[in-house]
Formats: C-alpha cells, structure tokens, sequence
DNA sequence: AATAAATTTGTAAACGATTGCAAAAATAAA
DNA sequence: TTTATTTTTGCAATCGTTTACAAATTTATT
C-alpha cells in the first residue's frame, strides 16, 4: 500500500540518497534532478515514513505532557490551555504532542516510564511533590530535556516555567487600597501548598506597603472545593465588617460569588470583589467579575519554547521563568 | 546511552531472537534462558525502543485525535471532554493519544496529512463539512480506521460518535410542559447546522406531542456568541410573553444568564430556564441551571472503543452511534 | 588532448526491533 | 550406538529512512 523512499527513487531514476537529500535540502541537488525527483513524490503521493526517519535519526520530533487531573472526566482549564499554548507553540516547527495526565502519584510515576520507552525528545511535567524523593534514587528520567510547569522539584536541576503568584495578588490588593478600602477580605485554599503561600505573601506585602495592619479575622482558608468557597465567605462577612474581598482560587471564587448572589449583595457598592481565575463563567456574573488571569497559554508557550531550545542545544543553563498574572479589571470591584 | 535488545541478548549470552520472544511472549523460551534473559533486563533497565517495533510492525499503537478549536487560546471545554475519555480507554490498551486542534478548514486537511506520516494506527476525527468533497476526490486519509465524533460527513463510510441531540432537548422542554409552561421561548444558534437543526426538532417534536402550537415568534437563533445571546434573550422577552426558556447553545446561555441576572429576573417564578452543557458555571448562577449535560466522556470512550476494535479487526461493519444526553435539573426550572 | 579541479550523484551501512526459516541440542526410538 | 523425533535456539532479512564515503560526471587548466 504505502509508497517509500525506493519507489520514489525508482521512479525518477535517481538513488534514494538524492531523494532524501531533496526532501530535506540537506545537499545541492541540480535543478533537474531536484525536479524529476519532486514529480515523482507527487505521482506517486509520497510522505516520508516518520517513524523510520526517527528512528534512524534518533529524532522522533514528539514532545510528552503530563499533567494532573483533580477529577476523572472533567479536564483541568488550567492545565488545557497549557496544552494549547504548547500545540500553539510546537505547531510551527512540525513536533507533535503526546499527552497523558496521572490522578495519583504512583500513576504518575508509571506515565513516565511509559514515555520512556517512547522516544520522546522531551518533557513537560507538572509534578506533584512526591516525585522528588524517586527522582534522586532511580534514573525514572531517559536522556531527554525536561521543563516543568506550574510547579517545580525543590533541589532539582531542570528548567521551571512559573507562575508569580504573589504578584498578581499584590497587584489586585493594591487595586482595591487605591479604591479606598482597608478592611480586605482574604480567602485562600489551605496555607502551606506553594502557590497558596505565594499568594498569600502577595496580600501581605499590598497592606504593609500601604500601612495597613493585617487583621487575622479577615484571613480565611480551607479546602479547594464549591461549599468552603460558600462558607468561608458567610463565615467571613456575618462575623466581620469588610469592604473589599480577595479569593485566590477559582473554586472557592465560584462557592462566594454564589452566596453572595445567592445573598443579594450589591456589588460593588457593598462589597469590592476579586476573583481568580479568568474562566468564562466570570462574564456570566452580574457584574462581570474582575478577576486575576493565570497565562495559563503563555506557559504552555513559553514551556515548549524552552524545551525546543534545550532539545537543540541552543542553550543548556537552567532557569525559572516567572510569568505575570493579568489582572483584568471589570466591573466587580 | 540507550540500551538496546543486542546489549541484552550479549549479556545474557542468548540471541537477540530469544530476547524478543521472551519479551513478546511469542514463542516457547525455556525457564532457564528465560530467568537468564530477565535478569539481564532488569540489569540493565532495558526498555524496548517502541519507534523500531513501530518500524517492523508497521503499528504504532498510537491514534490521532483532531477536533476544531473556535478560539486559540481557550481550550473547548466538550473536546477536552472526549479527548478525557478517549485517554481512559486507550491507556489501559497501551496505546497513546496525539492530538490537535485546527482553526479553519484547510488547517483541518492539513492536520490530517501530517498524521499519515505519522504511522497512526487509527484516527478520531470532527469533521468539518467541506472534508467531504475533498474526501472524494484526494486520497486523503491513509489505510487506518477512522472514527468520526460529534459530527458525522454525509455519504462517507465511517463509524461515527453522535449525541441524540433532539432526545436531549426533548427530554427538556417535555420537563418544562409537564411544569405546565406552554409558552416555551427556544434560543438556538443558527440554523443550519447538524446540531443547532436537531435540537430543533426536539424542541418542536415535544411541543407537537402535546398538542402546543408552534409560535414562531418565540423561536429565536443567531450565531453562537455571548453579545448575541443577550441579544435574543431580550428580544424575545421585550416583545412577547413567555414563562419559560431553553437556550440550545453553551455560549448563547451564557449571554442568556447574563441579560436574566441583570435584569434581576426572577428564576424560575417568572422564568424557567434550561440551558445547554454542564460547565462549572451553572453552579455559580442564582439558582442553580437546569441543563442538558451532553456525554462528552462517554463519547470519547466510545470512540476510542469503536476505533480499537476496528485496529484490532474485530469488527467490520459500520455503526453510528447515537450518545444519549443527561437532563440535569437543578432549580432554574 | 590529457590532467586537475569542481560539481553532482550513488553505494551501502547504520538505527533497533520482529520473524521466517533452519540449525543445534536434547530426548526417544531402533 | 545410531537414527529419528522433539525441543529449544540462532541467523539474517526486513521495515523506511539518513548519511559517511566514494565514485562518476562535468568543467577548467595546461
């Protein structure tokens, strides 16, 4: 069925070198030959076998991915338009992207090996913290780049395309003090993950830039999920008087924007808010939610950017990359 | 670096042959050589290069998924879905997933080309329209089962993933009649469309079945963006009266919810409302929306059933199959 | 016209697995 | 012990490319 090398190379009269040489410009080839050849691949409606070329180059050109998945069934956003930024990325220099995503740490674990044995050219990892302590006893990696993203191994070479969680926070705390308010709710998933400390680090370094003293009855935090967004925030406003209010989760976002709809309360005349995450239901709010983006594309981007430069040697020093969160200013605060 | 299956066969003193039976299990090896032939994998960590298997079987136990993306950047959140539950079903066959995403018709094709130089095995596929002249003419696709999703070409061989778009909306409105609402107001994106026209009919296949005459008037579409959705949703309640609504479109019910919430409509006193697709957001609206859910996981399990199978010659015929969708009722109706 | 230099192409060995065919080793039969 | 049979293993071709090396062809020089 499928037409090769050697058909092309019988047809024009020439050797399968000149054809491979044409196809990949990798050596003059005079005008004639070079013609002949090309009418030949289009009579014949060739496509050079990747598989073989990857495997004697040693080259497959695919790239592996390996994310979490909080819950079976529904995909992450976030962790999706990493993906997307990757294609976006990847796309243009003909790579292709495989990706697998693991719900437990020993899954995790067998993902990768199962890339091993894939030949893949590199590797975007979103890692979960468990993976260190197997990193350093084993060889679990094959001899391919790796960049990871959102989160990092502490005390692991390798390149880290992250988030400046505490940034994005400062800036939207600072936002709600230059409106005027002091008394700032603060709503964070559970203290002592990174990205929750980083954005909590964000509240804290906005109200003493500014003076004001931290009031630990307008902290609160607990688990990620829909109900502790709504309890928190009942807790927080029928105990404390506040103005302006801060969820550094998109979860939690979603439990307070509804007790506070739910609530009636008028925003944001009584009550300034900020959210996180800019998915498409802060539009459906009224009113629109302002919000802080993750560059949750840019990542993905900046990711696969990174890990095509180490697959190609264009450089070979380690590095963490912080992008900025956008904060995008709409009508709730 | 790499090891490979002679390192193995030498330091186990037996031929390369012995090694890929033992591995493949394709051939009696006895105990003795076969303990031998182990234990020098394990010394050496050897793992068989996939890319020369794929080579020699000319099987890559890879399949390609390709589906549209409206807007780069933002990952379609039903796709993701089915990409989701074609992964669960592949990943315990050992097979693996390359995707992509295109943006325009001629980006489609081109997808496609690049997959047959890929070796895929086999091919989920949503088709746009125009793929079907292009079809007939080219040679498009190589020798690998396809398996079409969510969208099926006309007159093309093939089996293909559907959902029971009209049951679904059915199922709704039948809800909101049996509420006792008999001026149903029906949003849809526009007309035209295998979807949008489906769903339709469910809506009037409902209202016929109880004997509801059909007022055009409260039948309103339009191209399936959020302004639009606000759009319709005021037209039709500014110019006639209707005591429920079903939106047969994400993105329109977004704009819907928006337009209702601002207007503080009261859901579902003075309106009932169904939308269509059960995203985060639903739960974040005062009161909760009563959606169709459509079985984006199930549909990627089943076409990843579907294709493995085709792989795998264990089935020859073609079959559409028709995925029911879930009413979800919540409080907005 | 003969030789040197430059231009253009071809030959054949990799890459790392699988597998048809046949040979070696072990056992059974004579 | 020799031969026949069965059990167990090895040899070498193959998949479709790329690429080092060398050969053929053309052009330039004397």
């Amino acid at each position: 069925m499928s037409v090769n090398i050697k058909d092309v190379a019988k047809k024009s009269g020439v050797s399968t070198a000149t054809v491979s040489h044409v196809i990949n410009g990798t050596r003059f080839v005079s005008d004639v030959t070079k013609q002949k050849v090309q009418k030949a691949m289009a009579a014949l409606n060739y496509h050079p076998n990747l598989i073989a070329r990857s495997l004697r180059c040693k080259k497959s050109k695919t790239i592996g991915l390996i994310v979490p998945t909080v819950n079976e069934g529904a995909p992450d956003f976030f962790y999706m338009s990493v993906a997307q930024g990757i294609q976006h990325y990847i796309k243009k220099q003909g790579y292709h992207l495989i990706f697998s995503s693991y719900n437990n740490e020993s899954d995790e674990e067998e993902q990768i090996q199962v890339f091993n044995t894939k030949c893949i050219d590199g590797l975007i990892l979103a890692p979960t913290n468990s993976l260190r302590e197997k990193v350093r006893n084993h060889t679990l990696f094959g001899d391919y780049p790796i960049v990871y993203v959102d989160r990092k191994m502490r005390n692991q070479p390798g390149d880290a395309i992250l988030i400046d969680n505490q940034e994005g926070v400062f800036e939207a705390v600072q936002h709600m003090i230059h409106k005027g308010h002091t008394r700032i709710g603060f709503i964070s998933s559970e203290r002592g993950e990174n990205t929750s400390d980083e954005r909590f680090q964000g509240y804290l370094k906005a109200l003493s830039k500014y003076g004001i003293p931290i009031d630990t009855n307008l902290i609160k935090s607990g688990p990620s999920n829909f109900e502790t967004g709504v309890q928190l925030t009942r807790d927080l406003l029928e105990s404390q008087k506040v103005t302006a209010l801060f969820i550094a989760n998109n979860t939690l976002t979603m439990g307070a924007i509804h007790y506070l709809q739910h609530k009636k309360i008028d925003i944001p005349n009584d009550l300034a808010v900020i959210g996180y995450d800019d998915y498409e239901w802060t539009k459906v709010t009224t009113p629109f939610l302002s919000v802080i983006k993750q560059p949750a594309f840019e990542v993905g981007e900046k990711a696969a950017e990174i890990l095509l430069s180490k697959i190609n040697k264009q450089n070979s020093d380690y590095h963490d990359y912080r992008l900025k969160p956008y904060f995008i200013s709409r009508e709730s605060c």
